[in-house]
DNA sequence: TATTGTTATACTCTATAACTATA
DNA sequence: TATAGTTATAGAGTATAACAATA
């Protein structure tokens, strides 16, 4: 990629540069998770059935922003991995799903290496400087879904 | 997506929260940008040509960070869309990229929808916290390139 | 009727590998 | 040998639509 003063008047939207630093960042993490079989979006399916074991599909779904059909295929992959299991559900429609042994060493890897990304990616940032990065996407975030 | 407290001890990674913000921005971009027949990876490579008018293939693809095949595909699409042309480039392997009429037109809104995305996406923050985040994003760009 | 999960299908964006032609 | 572009193929991630089972 080159500087983003090669995109003119593009370079000075925020909404660029903040995109070319997720893709940056998210390659990062990519290549750390690579060899423990997973993708950055997988790795945090896996933290979120950590977090709520016994969730639903639906939940899990609605938590990483993607539809039913989508969550399907994403708990096949970490259950063909061997990270997840499908369980009996509250009734008989629905999935409890659960991290196994595997998974559960998964999570503690994933856990260490997207903290060892964090220190990496963010390094030239301060305490402070991080503090307020953060403090200036949160509310980004919090805004832009009453967006049409 | 629901919050990012969901996820634990990665909701205070700044990656994720980095992520998701950039997520949401993305979409609500896409959205503004559909009704043209771009996404905002085409609509960056029609600036990109806007503003380097007879460039190749290859200095478009390393702007935009894709490589030879993936930017065929790009320039195929701008093609068949109308946008932008191939002419007979500075050799005989090389083609040199240009608008067309039709495909000034398309940046001329590419460049008003993406800044009033901007403003409506980024409407929380004041005029200095605009200008925080863009420094620290920048300061992050530059850095993880040395990422391994 | 609404909800949960599944399957089939397709689309976008990307990549690798093998190829042509030109330099 | 190296460069520019192309094509074929594949993979990740997403979506919509239609369906079955259950509530």
């Amino acid at each position: 990629m080159e500087d983003i003063a090669a995109f003119g008047v593009l370079g000075e939207r925020l909404g660029l540069t903040l995109h070319y630093a997720d893709v940056r960042a998210m390659a990062g993490l990519s290549m750390r998770l690579a060899p423990f079989g997973v993708t950055p979006a997988r790795a945090t399916a896996v933290v979120y059935i950590a977090l709520n074991p016994g969730c639903d599909q639906m939940s899990l779904g609605r938590a990483l922003g993607i539809n039913r059909a989508s969550t399907v295929k994403a708990v096949n992959e970490l259950e063909t991995l061997g990270a997840i299991e499908r369980r009996p559900g509250r009734d008989r429609r629905a999935n409890a799903l659960h991290l196994t042994a595997a998974g559960e060493t998964l999570r503690a890897r994933i856990e260490q290496e997207t903290l060892e990304h964090d220190r990496a990616a963010f390094a030239s940032l301060s305490a402070d400087e991080k503090a307020q990065l953060s403090r200036l996407l949160s509310k980004i975030r919090s805004d832009s879904a009453a967006e049409g």
